[in-house]
DNA sequence: CTGAAAGCGCTTACAG
DNA sequence: CTGAAAGCGCTTACAG
């Protein structure tokens, strides 16, 4: 059932039809109901498929995130469908599973113009040419950014975060502090990295190389790192985490190991999941606005879309340290 | 830049340049380079809304998932996500956040041929609606099902492991057990508590009405209700909650009520996310195979979507029943 | 307010 | 192995 057939069987041309459905208002009211009435009966469905064709609008947003199964993400995504919904996009999700040739399959299905526009929740491209894509297309990077670049960006400062939740420990008395990274290859692993470090060089401590582990974002690789930490001649008295799941896992390891968190080892991590409240001892982390970035990500790349000019192209969002019983000594010892 | 941009360029016709793109084999090897070169040299990138028009197909497998936020979902996804793309597929993903609404509008996408085909992981519409576009589209159900449906589905058997997980509180010695159910107007939140009469009935145990108590999915409900049943007078000594989200709120709750799980409430979960090996005291839970569903859901789509007759429409994959802290007494006990 | 007609950018059956 | 031509199902500028 085509648009030509429902126009024969309502004694109307295409043309109409076409108005009907998309611009109704153009239509005199007894012409619509009639071929309201004929579409009804024989559930007459467009087809998008030709429609985006001749449009060129596919109403479609796409977001890439690196790993769907993130509690952090997927309030990220919250916020994004939301703006996005309201204004009449739907939200299809690329689920790259940290794999950048898939990064790149999605960024295709824009350059393809299978989306209007695109969000990159993760961005581990080559900078010049993603620099070029978002020149011609419209595209913002919201929690991963790219050093330096001039693509539209919305996260927090993750260097002065990470330093923020370092002195947390310092400022509990730790000297002997170790941080669990993540991937160095990305840029929001060098960055807390960098904050962990300055927090360490600003208050005279030495970093024992030892101390630095990378992981890869997993609570498995929390967990594993953390024992390795525990394995050394000289364990740290506390660890930063480079994420709540890979706190959460450090946090585990201690335990398993018939050690106490605070007293024994203090944890921190970063980004506020539900679940850092939840596990015990709860965790102290950095607060990111996840919904928040979402929205403002989405505001922004609908603005892109309309052609509208940015005021401005990186948006830095507040974080916020909340501190709870996974670095609290005092309150825990009677 | 179009194809016939690309043709002029080349010195062929457009029909070439298309072969070249999607056929290469029945082009000569030189005339193929000569386009190649071209099509490198101006980045030329074939408007896939055009071919998706031409061909009627789009490459492109939708999931509808009621909550994306969720760990059980997420591992489903991988399963069709990796057999998708194994097939030359691409995953879109669709989040109802349990509005059925929502899910009508990423139906709609399937009908106005937006994607080849569609998994959904909810499926809270009218039977007879969605038996009708099974019939005209490729879909298949996975985890949630519909009674005595025809459309082609993967799950486990809820009742009989709900059954199995209640009997094993009941092998504990437990007597007074409460079930914090899913939503009741979810199929398997019906057939979980059915699971649980069965299995209570089957031991001419009694279910005190006030020990039924419904739950959203969510920890915060699981925690709420469990509150709800320890400030009953006779508060039941076990709780099956429908899911483990649930199950770790349930567990909180009697924490911070300082009661001891299993000691004073024994507390048992479903689907065996990765929380529940972690949460203290684990939790005890039914495995889903949540992987192999959605690889076995993917797999019947991508049957149906090539016009291969299915074997069968219903299949029952197998579940465990995990046994860990938050149930067992003894081990407990010093 | 409505219709006839052109055209969006591809693919493919047909002919050579 | 290659090209000319038709056509996929819509939308919209134009004319009336």
């Amino acid at each position: 059932m085509k648009m030509s057939d429902v126009a024969k069987l309502a004694n109307v041309s295409p043309a109409t039809v076409s108005r009907v459905l998309s611009n109704p208002d153009l239509v005199s009211k007894e012409t619509r109901e009639k071929v309201m009435e004929v579409i009804n009966k024989v559930n007459y469905k467009p087809h998008i498929v030709a429609r985006q064709f001749r449009t060129k609008e596919t109403k479609i947003i796409l977001v890439v995130v690196p790993d769907i199964t993130s509690a952090f993400f997927s309030r990220v995504l919250r916020g994004i469908e939301h703006v996005a919904v309201k204004n009449g996009y739907q939200v299809i999700l690329g689920d790259t599973e940290n794999d950048t040739d898939r990064e790149l399959e999605y960024i295709n299905l824009l350059l393809q113009k299978q989306a209007d526009g695109m969000v990159l929740l993760t961005a581990r491209q080559d900078k010049e040419k993603l620099e070029e894509i978002a020149e011609h297309f419209p595209m913002v990077l919201a929690c991963e950014y790219m050093d330096g670049s001039n693509v539209p960006t919305v996260s927090i400062d993750n260097i002065s975060s990470a330093r923020k939740v370092t002195e947390h420990l310092i400022q509990q008395g730790h000297t002997k502090i170790a941080h669990i990274t993540g991937p160095i290859n990305v840029v929001l692993g060098r960055d807390r990295l960098r904050g962990f470090q300055q927090a360490m060089m600003s208050h005279d401590l030495e970093i024992d190389s030892a101390y630095i582990q990378e992981g890869d974002f997993t609570f498995e690789s929390g967990y594993n790192q953390m024992l390795k930490l525990l394995a050394l001649e000289a364990p740290p008295t506390a660890v930063f985490a480079f994420n709540d799941e890979m706190g959460m896992g450090a946090i585990k390891a201690v335990k398993d190991s018939n050690l106490l968190v605070p007293n024994d080892v203090a944890i921190v991590g970063f980004d506020n999941i539900k679940m850092a409240s939840v596990i015990e001892p709860n965790l102290t982390t950095i607060d990111q606005p996840k919904y928040e970035i979402g929205k403002k990500a989405m505001e922004l790349l609908l603005n892109l879309i309309n052609g509208e000019a940015l005021q401005k192209k990186r948006f830095v969002m507040k974080d916020e340290l909340i501190v709870r019983e996974s670095s609290e000594l005092v309150k825990n010892m009677p």
